[in-house]
DNA sequence: AAGTGGTCTAGACCACCAT
DNA sequence: TGGTGGTCTAGACCACTTA
């Protein structure tokens, strides 16, 4: 008997899958769970595609389908002659996927990050919804400034719960030598796949006045980033104040998945 | 000699194709040619995929793959056990990918558009670069105001091409059935297939201020929308102010794609 | 029952990269 | 030269819709 006549080739995976969930559903499940418990790193080479469909025991097909899916959602990446990547938090993909702000004539600069202060603190009902965590639950809370072309642009403040990041203090924070995802990825196992964001427009207090070298009650848009890891866990809770006179937010949706 | 065989099979779909495009990018050429010339309607069911193959003389994979990232595209639409469908503008689709306004709690209301003003026109320099017409060029210019919960939340400029839109007039815009996008689709052959969008925040000026009814220098999130039908070629410049103070812009980047 | 898309398998050759 | 992903083919069965 060949493997697609047998009825009951969707157990072979795994004992608790439903039964009517597609193979490669199964396959991307695992590839997903053996990337987030660590066992293929980030930046790391996968196994050939022949050799997951060996271990696997299923067709090479069922492994790309799987595969292109995940490359979809950038948690891989695929490089004809090479290998498959799992992919790694640096400058350019932060740049790519999470950092949306363009100077109004189009053109795209690398933020610097400043740090203001950094502090344990607890989740409000806000920060607390946004993150699945209750309310009053320990937090650290880090504000930073984000300056391009020299000037101050953005005013950031970062939530994060201190379960998922034991021991993380200012000089961790401030000294990391690569992007704060890359430090959240390499220092606490934290892979930020994705973020859903609501924007508003406002207007600037005293203090983000201050920060950002404006008037009050200028108009700021603000920006409530919460980052998902696999499976849509949420890490992170962000708010950022942007001076859009001279810079804007890009939204190009529909892009993504095509070619 | 098998099909697989032949070096040649590049060319059995089009002459002019080049030699290294992959098949199926040409089958997804041809039939977002097909589509867009209107042998295939919006709404209408197109050929099976076994019927597909046939015609264009590939393996049914291919076509598959085609008509895989055309489904990414939402520019078709797999029913299993239906068919596969040309994607027509109807409430559902434009509520879904391209009005990305929710009210604060996070509910997703449809709004109620009320025409202002129509009128012909001629492009601006911005106007004219985004929608790839010569400054000067003759457009119609239509601002709305948008009610969500019978409130006026939204104020918008539309500009489009008289070209593109021959013999619009002000009555034919305000009595369409159904959406603006379905008008440019049933009246005028043109499908809006995706869109990229430019934030900003900015004080209300008197004229916004009146027909939001709000305060001037309220603040206001500013939207600058450029539409684009087949092959990225634009078709509508639209300017949306917004007034943020119960409502928010929602953009879930990544997700797209995904399953 | 007939027709459609959805899944899965199997195997070939091509394009690209490292050595 | 050997290994990797990229493309293309071919054909089977499954799940769903419609009549």
């Amino acid at each position: 008997m060949r493997k697609w006549e047998d009825p009951a080739r969707h157990q072979k995976l795994v004992a608790g899958a439903a039964l009517d969930t597609p193979l490669y559903k199964e396959v991307k499940r695992l590839l997903t769970e053996t990337i987030s418990t660590g066992e293929w790193k980030p930046g790391a080479v996968i196994p050939a595609e022949w050799k997951l469909a060996e271990r696997f025991d299923v067709a090479i097909g069922t492994i790309r389908k799987a595969v292109d899916e995940l490359v979809g959602e950038h948690i891989l990446i695929r490089q004809q002659g090479r290998g498959t990547f799992v992919a790694a938090h640096n400058r350019d993909r932060l740049m790519f996927h999470f950092f949306h702000i363009v100077s109004s004539d189009g053109s795209k600069l690398t933020p610097e990050v400043v740090m203001l202060s950094f502090a344990g603190s607890i989740a409000d009902d806000e920060e607390a919804a946004h993150l699945g965590i209750k309310p009053g639950a320990k937090v650290y809370r880090i504000r930073n400034v984000l300056k391009l072309a020299d000037a101050p642009i953005i005013f950031d403040t970062i939530v994060i719960p201190q379960t998922l990041f034991p021991k993380l203090t200012a000089a961790k924070f401030r000294d990391r030598p690569n992007t704060i995802y890359h430090l959240y990825q390499s220092s606490f196992g934290i892979t930020v796949v994705r973020s859903a964001e609501r924007l508003r427009a406002r207007l600037a207090d005293a203090e983000s006045a201050a920060i950002l070298g404006i008037k009050q009650k200028a108009p700021l848009l603000e920006i409530r980033r919460v980052a998902l890891t696999f499976n849509d866990v949420p890490v992170e809770f962000r708010r950022s104040l942007v001076n859009t006179e001279n810079y804007e937010y890009f939204s190009d949706l529909a892009k993504t998945g095509a070619s």
